[in-house]
DNA sequence: TATGAATGAGGCTTCATTCAT
DNA sequence: TATGAATGAAGCCTCATTCAT
C-alpha cells in the first residue's frame, strides 16, 4: 500500500466519520453534501471521488456500523467461554446490541431508520465489510438441522428486536427498554420454540 | 353545512386525493407541494389554506387512511357474526390488512415508511378520525383480564407484523406473503400465548 | 351622524389602532393587511373598502399622530400663559415634543422613518387633520416681520431637530439625548438670529 | 493575485454595479436578487458566494460610494493648496458633495434613504474602505483644541445638511439647492462659532 | 487527484388583491 | 357594507452536481 493510498484511506475515513456525525446530530436529509465536505476538511468536489452521492455514503456507512456492532457482539459472547444454548446466545448477542444502542441513541435513530432487512443482510453476510466473524455462519453452525427454516426465523427476530426496541428505547412506549426486555427475549424464546423441528 | 362549507371540504379531499396519489407514486419527499396544489386543481397558495406544510397533509393522510382500514377490517369480521376466539380475531384482522396492503402496494409503503407506533396509536384510539369502531375498546372488551399486559402484546404484535410484511411484500423476501403468513399467524399465536395469565 | 356612520368609525378606528400597534411594533413593512384586519377584528376585504392600501394607512397615521403631538404641545404652551419670546417658544415646543417621542420611541421610530418635510408641511398647515391650532399661523403671527424667509428657517429647524434626535434617543449617539439637548437649542437660537431682520 | 482572483473580483463588481443601477432606479425594496443577478450575467446562486443577502450589498455599497465621495472632496480640497480655515475647508467639502449628489440624484437618494449617522462614522473612519484620506483624522488635525465637542458638532451638521439638501434638491422645497446653500453655510458657520472654545 | 466557483432548477412561503356570496 | 376563500406572482434561498484549473 503507497503512500497515496493511505492518504486516501484517511481522506475517506474522514469523510465518513463527518458525515455519521451530522447524519446522528441533524439527520439524514438535514445534512448537505457541502457541510460533510467542509467540515471533514476537504472540497467539495472531493466528496464524488469517494462516494456516488448521500444515499451512497449512508448505505456505507450504516452497513459498516452496523457490522461493528455484531462482531462486537460475538466476539464478547466467546469471550464468556460458556457453552450456551443456541437460543441463549441469541439474547445473549441481542441483549449486547440492545444495550449498545441504549446508550448511543443517535447511532439507533441512524440505524433503525435507514436499516432494511436487505441492507442488514449483506451486513450479516459481511459483503461489505469481510471479517473473521460471520453471523450468519455462526447461527448455522450452532443450529445445524434443527431449525426448519433459519432465514425466516432470524428475519422475524430481527425485525421484532429492530422495530420495538426503537420505541422502547426512544419513547419508554409502551415500556422502557428495561422492563421490555422480558417480554421480548419471551418471545424470541418462542419464535425458536416454534421453528425448531421437532425430534 | 353550508355551500361554502361543502365547497371547502371538496377542496380539501381533492388535495388529500392528489398528496396519496402522487405520496404513493413518487414519495413524500419527491413530492413538492407545487405539485400537489397543480394537480389538486387549486392554487399553491390555497395549499396553505388548508394545511401547515407537507408533514401536515402526510400525517392526516397517514391517520385517515390507515384508520379506514382497520374501520373495513373490524366491519368484516363482525359481518362474519362467528364467535371467534380472541387470537383468531386478531389474526383475521391482520390477515385482512395484509391483503388489502398487498393489493395496494402503495399504500403500504407509504404507511410503513411514516406509520410509528405513536401515530399507531392515536389511530387505535380514534383520536384523529372518530368513528363507531375503535380497536382499541374492541381488544379490551374480547380479552377482559386474561391477558396482562395487552399494551404490550399489541406492540409487539403490531411492529412484528409492519416490519415483516413490508419485506415480504415488497422485496418477497425471506418468503413471498402467502408463504410467510403461515410462520407470521404462528408466532401470534404463541406471543397471544406468553401474554395469558395462566388460570 | 346617523348609526351606520358611527359603526363605520368605530371600524376604522380600530383599524388605525391595531395598524399603530403593529407598525412601531414590528415596523411597517414587515406588517401585512392580513394582520391588520385579523388583529382589528374585520374581514380582510373590508381593510379596502376603508383604505386603499398599505400606504395609505401608513400615511394617514402618521400624520394624525404627528398633528395631535404638535397640538398637544401649543397647547401646553398656552397653558403656561407665560409670554415667551419667539425662539423659547419655538425650544418649549421643541423639548415638549423630544420628551414625548423619548417616552415613546416606537412612535420616533415610526414618525423619523416615514415623515419627510412634505408630509410634516400639510400635518402644520393642518390640512387632513384640521383643528383649532396650527403651528404654521401660530409662528406666522409670533414672528410678524422679524424672520426673513420663516419657512427656510423651520425647514432647517425642523429637519436638524428630527435627524439628530433620532440618533440621540434611540442610539445615544453621539450624546444621550439630555446631554444634547444644551448643544441643540443653542443652535436653534444661532438659527434664528441668523434669520432675523436687523431694525 | 491569480487568474481566479481577478475573475472573482470582475465578478463581484459585476454584481455591485449592477445593484448600484438597481438600486438607484428603482429603489432597493423594489429590485430583487433574481434581477441583480439576472442583469449582472450571472446565475442567482452566484449571488449567494458573494453576499449574503440583500442588505448585505446594500450596505457595502453605500459605504463604498460615500468613502468614495468623501475621498474625492479632500482630494480636490488638497489639490487647492490653499490655506483655507477649519470652517471654510468644512464648507468646502460640503459644497464638493452637495455638487455631485446634485449631478447623480439617484446616489442621493440611495445614500440618504440609508445612510444613518452609524454607517457615516464608520464610513469617515475607514473602516470598510481605508484609504490614505481620513475625514476624522483630518478634522482632528485641523481643529486641535479650538473645538469643544468635534463629534457632537460633525452629527449636527452632517444630520442637518444630509436632512435639507435632500428636500432642496430632489424637491427644490422649501428652495432651490442654489438658493438654499447660502442659509445652510450660514448655519454651519455659525454651528462652528457656537462648538469654538472662547480664548 | 483535488479544488471550489459556478450553476440553475426547484423548493417553500407570503401576501396584496379580487370577487362571489 | 362585509366577508374570507382563492389566487398566483414574486421573493428568498439551498444544494447536488459539473468542470476548468
Amino acid at each position: 500500500m503507497g503512500k497515496l493510498d493511505v492518504k486516501k484511506q484517511l481522506k475517506m475515513n474522514s469523510l465518513l466519520d463527518t458525515a455519521f456525525e451530522l447524519f446522528t446530530t441533524n439527520g439524514v436529509s438535514q445534512t448537505s453534501i457541502s457541510e460533510i465536505s467542509e467540515h471533514a476538511g476537504v472540497a467539495k468536489g472531493t466528496f464524488y471521488l469517494y462516494f456516488k452521492d448521500k444515499l451512497d455514503i449512508r448505505d456505507k456507512l450504516i452497513a459498516y456500523k452496523s457490522s461493528k456492532l455484531f462482531e462486537e457482539a460475538i466476539q464478547k459472547l466467546e469471550e464468556k467461554n460458556e457453552d450456551l444454548p443456541f437460543t441463549e446466545s441469541l439474547i445473549f448477542i441481542t441483549d449486547y446490541v440492545i444495550d449498545k444502542l441504549t446508550e448511543n441513541q443517535s447511532l439507533l435513530i441512524l440505524i433503525s431508520k435507514n436499516l432494511g432487512w436487505g441492507v442488514f443482510k449483506s451486513t450479516l453476510s459481511n459483503e461489505l465489510y469481510p471479517s473473521d466473524i460471520n453471523l450468519y455462519e455462526y447461527i448455522h453452525r450452532k443450529t445445524q438441522d434443527r431449525i426448519s427454516q433459519p432465514e425466516v426465523m432470524l428475519f422475524m427476530i430481527v425485525e421484532l428486536v429492530s422495530s420495538t426496541c426503537y420505541n422502547s428505547i426512544i419513547h419508554s412506549e409502551p415500556l422502557p427498554i428495561e422492563q421490555y426486555k422480558p417480554y421480548l427475549y419471551d418471545t424470541i424464546r418462542s419464535i425458536v420454540r416454534d421453528f425448531e423441528t421437532g425430534e
